[in-house]
DNA sequence: GTAAGTAGTTACCAATTGGTAACTAAAATA
DNA sequence: TATTTTAGTTACCAATTGGTAACTACTTAC
């Protein structure tokens, strides 16, 4: 039963990581993501608060994400019709990752953008 | 001097993570600095390595992970000509990060890659 | 009945990304 | 002198990504 601990081979490792990554890569998914960390949205909600997001870009992604099960679409068939975006559990499991982004994206901002002219 | 402690805005979160993924988006740049987690390497090595790259990708990859200071080259000029990669200790502080990318991927595959037919 | 709001879709285009295959340049080896 | 090794480069091509602008379908308010 003493297999192995945690000999995750190289190939592995290069697979997993890859996966993960073709999961959050693009312009506009973490954005979204983040966006829905702060509560369920709108559709029209996510608009506004992501600027210069386009329709197209919205509604293309948002597939995206629901297809890989991150996040879930609720239809209220209310009066005006209301469509609720919210993050699953596994789109919650991303806290961590979008965390470490976070961090590491101030640290190289800290070290390379800010010596440079600008960006 | 108690103005905010860690109130980051959206605004700066979206900038910061993009930034962050932008550096490490792509085909090629993750396995390339996982190859040099495990130690400094020449060309050929990583080409080896890291199957099925060209050399033109590799190359490509390369000079934009040095010009973001995430590696080194360094020439040794000795008899058949030796070029050496290495991490720089900005590229050695990926490593939170791609280790909470590589954990989130194994979840993520878990979760949903295996209970589907494949992939 | 006309306008406004919600939640998108569609057609078309440009830029970026990645791939293939062949080629280069310098030195060492046979 | 010809081949091999190391470290790439170059031209060309196909696929993916992202952008713009206009349009749709439904409902409600004026």
């Amino acid at each position: 039963m003493a297999k192995q601990k945690k000999q995750l081979t190289c190939p592995f490792k290069l697979m997993a990581s890859r996966d993960a990554l073709e999961v959050i890569q693009g312009k506009w998914r973490v954005p979204i993501i983040i966006c829905l960390t702060y509560g369920d949205k709108r559709f029209g909600e996510i608009k506004k608060d992501i600027e210069d997001i386009s329709p197209k870009m919205l509604s293309q992604e948002l597939k995206e994400l629901e297809s890989n099960k991150l996040i879930s679409r609720t239809l209220y068939d209310s009066m005006p019709v209301a469509v609720e975006y919210s993050l699953t559990p596994l789109g919650k499991s991303l806290n961590a990752l979008l965390e470490e982004l976070l961090q590491w994206g101030i640290h190289f901002r800290k070290e390379i953008v800010g010596n440079q002219s600008k960006r």
